[in-house]
RNA sequence: GGCCCGUUCGUCUAUCGGUUAGGACGUUAGGUUUUCAUCCUAGAAAGAGGGGUUCGACUCCCCUACGGGCUACCA
């Protein structure tokens, strides 16, 4: 049997980085197993639904290249892969459900069980609509089926309840931990179909997943105390279960509560794959390369078996193995993002780090061939950490000095650095660029000045700065009559 | 509050009853380099606590503590 797996993101906002490696999980289990990923968009509440994340979720997916095999855009034979769509598909199984009298109708408006949910916490904690009041509320159970009938026939408002007996000791399996064991009593008769007529989340997740032949449920710990309404919803209905598997949450740094938005927006990173209607950054934008991000959040309350942390797409999915995942849940650590990162950047290949960098930096192609670009990108590509940084290291490269840095140049002016500067540019004016290396060895030795002092000289006038890649290299990219300029206007600084 | 899940260095993790508890990020100290980054070497750093079971527990069981999740006609 081919596996079946699904991703089933509601449109409500942008996916964030818990829903994305939610996605990846299953495309791995799905790529390991051969079987087929399924993206189903679970769309019952409209009121909750913002305009755009469907595409977002498509787009992200797309950027990460974990993209669905079944979906709205490209349909199998389990569609429609909306849930607002399927609405008639629910209807029958309810119908089912009510003559098998595993669901039962029930009238209580907003009010009165907010009343009852008040009065509750008031004496023990939570309040559950279930075997122990169901008879003093207003419902198919406490009234005669003709009140039921008549109250549905004139339009009463009514809720469709699932009927859960007590004292039966429910079993929910789950792959990566224990047998989870609950008794029915402490359930709650989950409210089925709203008042709309519209499914909830239990209810349309159990009827899809079965009628897409879902084999394997993976999905967020968050669901995990709702597992035994589902164990018992597929009972009721006398349906094979899926297995299922809780992946474990990803936590703020500092471990209190799910990773946020709000907590991205305070320390700096993205939790977000791509930028959402220029509100948020996303980590495209941020300068992660996709199968970097993919990466670390494959890692995060997962173990790799490989000796090598940094692997590709490919060997995710090879190494890949339920076995390994974590049942705590993860802190979320963006140093070691960005680590992964440039660790897959310094694994790039020399002409697709060119390619990238051509991009990011149109006006580079302006002023240097494609020999130049290599070598500039072979110079920086140890630096890079984040795909952001290309544009600031580049800069060395296209303009002289805006500001030279001034501690240097104090310490540097004890060395009557205006000779210096002068006698470097005769240096550079009179000699092949490249046999300049040599040029300054010689220099060093017959004027008997340092090395350091010449290199840290050379290095001010001609980038500004104390850091970079081998100021030598630099000046053969950058060229003679560049070196001279800018030696020029730092000898009029001086 | 109730129910559920979890707990190995600061963080991500290895260990599936016998190990000097290993690796990675970060961190510290050296080295390489004209500088910075890279790279190399070394160091500090962990089994929440208490009971069992066992010849022997990080590993199995129980309790406590702590953390997380859920507790909607949201998903």
């Amino acid at each position: 049997m081919t596996e079946r797996v699904r991703f089933a993101p509601s449109p409500t906002g942008p996916l964030h980085i818990g829903g994305l490696r939610t996605a990846l999980f299953n495309y791995l289990y799905a790529k390991k197993n051969n079987g087929v990923f399924v993206l189903r968009i679970e769309d019952t509440d409209q009121k909750r639904k913002v305009e755009g994340s469907e595409e977002y979720i498509f787009d992200s997916l797309e950027w990460a290249g974990i993209s669905p095999d079944e979906s709205v855009k490209n349909p199998g034979k389990h569609g429609p892969y909306r849930q607002s769509k399927r609405n008639d598909i629910y209807k029958k199984y309810v119908k089912a459900l009510l003559e098998k009298k595993g669901a039962y109708y029930a009238f209580d408006n907003a009010e009165v069980l907010t009343k009852a949910r008040e009065l509750d916490e008031e004496e023990k904690g939570a309040f559950k609509y279930n075997y122990e009041n169901r008879g003093s509320f207003e419902n198919s159970l406490s009234l005669s089926q003709a009140e039921t009938e008549k109250r549905i026939d004139d339009g009463v408002p009514y809720v469709i309840r699932l009927w859960v007996s007590p004292n039966e000791e429910i079993i929910g399996e789950d792959e990566i931990r224990n047998t989870v064991r609950i008794n029915s009593s402490e359930l709650e008769d989950k409210v089925l179909v709203k008042a709309d007529g519209t499914p909830t989340y239990h209810l349309a997740n159990v009827i899809d997943d079965h009628c897409m032949e879902i084999t394997t449920v993976i999905r967020g710990e968050e669901w995990l105390p709702s597992l035994p309404i589902h164990v018992l919803l597929y009972e009721k209905f006398g349906w094979e279960k899926p297995k299922f598997v809780h992946l474990p949450l990803i936590l703020n740094p500092s471990g209190k509560g799910k990773l946020s938005k709000r907590d991205g927006d305070k320390n700096g990173y993205p939790v977000f794959p791509i930028r959402w209607k220029d509100v948020f950054e996303g980590y495209k934008e941020k300068g992660f390369l996709p199968a970097a991000h993919l990466n670390y959040i494959a890692q995060l309350g997962c173990s790799s078996r490989g000796e090598d942390e940094i692997m590709s797409l490919k060997n995710i999915i090879d190494e890949f193995d339920l076995a390994n995942v974590q049942k705590g849940g993860a802190r979320f650590d963006y140093e070691k993002a960005k680590w992964v990162n440039q660790q897959h950047i310094k694994r790039l290949k020399k002409e697709e780090l060119v390619s990238i960098i051509k991009r990011k930096r149109k006006d580079l192609e302006k002023s240097f061939n494609d020999n130049e670009i290599h070598e500039i990108a072979e110079l920086i590509q140890d630096r890079i950490v984040l795909l952001e940084d290309i544009e600031s290291l580049c800069v060395m490269f296209l303009e002289s000095p805006k500001k030279y840095d001034e501690m240097i140049l104090q310490r540097l002016e004890k060395q009557d650095l205006g000779e210096l500067v002068n006698k470097l540019k005769k240096l550079v004016e009179n000699e092949e660029i490249s046999k300049l290396k040599d040029a300054v060895f010689r220099f060093c030795k017959n004027e008997n000045i340092g090395m350091g002092v010449v290199m840290q000289t050379l290095r001010i006038a001609v980038v500004g700065t104390l850091f970079g890649p081998d100021i030598i290299r630099v000046i053969n990219v950058i060229g003679k009559y560049s070196t001279l300029e800018r030696l020029k206007q730092m000898k009029n600084l001086t």
